[in-house]
DNA sequence: CGAATCTCAGGCGAACTGATATGC
DNA sequence: CGCATATCAGTTGGCCTGAGATTC
């Protein structure tokens, strides 16, 4: 039976297989795997602000905005104001930002490709889900641990 | 239906999540979340080599090594010559070593715990199963890239 | 005022490339 | 000899802490 270790083990050695793959194929193009992930997040939303990019790329702000700036620096990303909110950066994909895109996209399609053939459609979703739930159970471990501990986890599974 | 895209991005935000957690625990024994991880693998094995660690590790020789530096810098492992073979180095936990590993193992419990308390028995052994499959799928494209390709995915899942 | 968003300075572990020594 | 194991030098991107500016 799969211990937490195991669950732990396992996710860190499927990441990192998937994230030298990627980093390997986005290489070519001068890009990191991180970078890319970046990149394509802004495709989802134009505008975006760099806090919401945090978010969505389970990361923390300066390390967002350093890889902001880089992507600047090499042309692929704008960084305007906020049009309602003086705070807040609105972060857009430049016209090469989104070619380079579309190469990465290429390139890397291969990947997404065996991550689908090696499972069934079915198997795909629930490990999207299970997934989804570590991240869940795992933030929140986050936050209730600043207040009183609400979420206690007493004698359960083991 | 979850797509390749869906998969790799919630594989990231789960790894991420759960590394963030054990590194916040682990920091206050002065160790960092992959140091835990190799000081784990220690214990599955005495006078493991380097090599072997690597591999268990998911990682790579460089970068073992320096670990490895810093680990025996704070008198947590031992690095001496492989009985057998001259090349290797064989590494052990030091009596502080494992004392440490202990504490981290309790400090750690309660996210494993999470882990567990968030999955069904049968759920788990699912994602480890799913997980591991991912792992191979994606190392085995790193070793048929070099020859010619002879995992030849065609018009498959999309 | 407090809170949110971003900026800046700085440090550090980790991952990588490439070259090299040594033993199998 | 080729191959495996480990070392060394050096670079980089990424993650983090802590402090500060600006705006809501």
């Amino acid at each position: 039976m799969a211990t937490g270790h195991d669950i732990a083990m396992g996710l860190r050695a499927a990441y990192w297989a998937m994230h030298r793959q990627t980093d390997a194929r986005c290489a070519k193009r001068g890009v990191t795997a991180d970078q890319f992930v970046l990149l394509t997040l802004l495709t989802e939303q134009d505008g975006i602000s760099q806090q919401e990019l945090v978010r969505r790329a389970s990361s923390d702000p300066n390390t967002i905005r350093a890889m902001l700036v880089l992507l600047e620096k090499r042309g692929f990303v704008a960084r305007g104001r906020h049009p309602t909110d003086g705070r807040a950066r609105s972060v857009t994909l430049t016209r090469k930002g989104r070619q380079t895109l579309e190469k990465l996209w290429t390139v890397s399609e291969p990947l997404r490709e065996h991550l689908v053939v090696a499972l069934r459609p079915e198997e795909a979703d629930v490990l999207v889900e299970l997934l989804a739930r570590i991240s869940e159970t795992m933030t929140q471990m986050h936050r209730s641990g600043r207040s009183r501990s609400k979420t206690s986890v007493a004698a359960a599974g083991r």
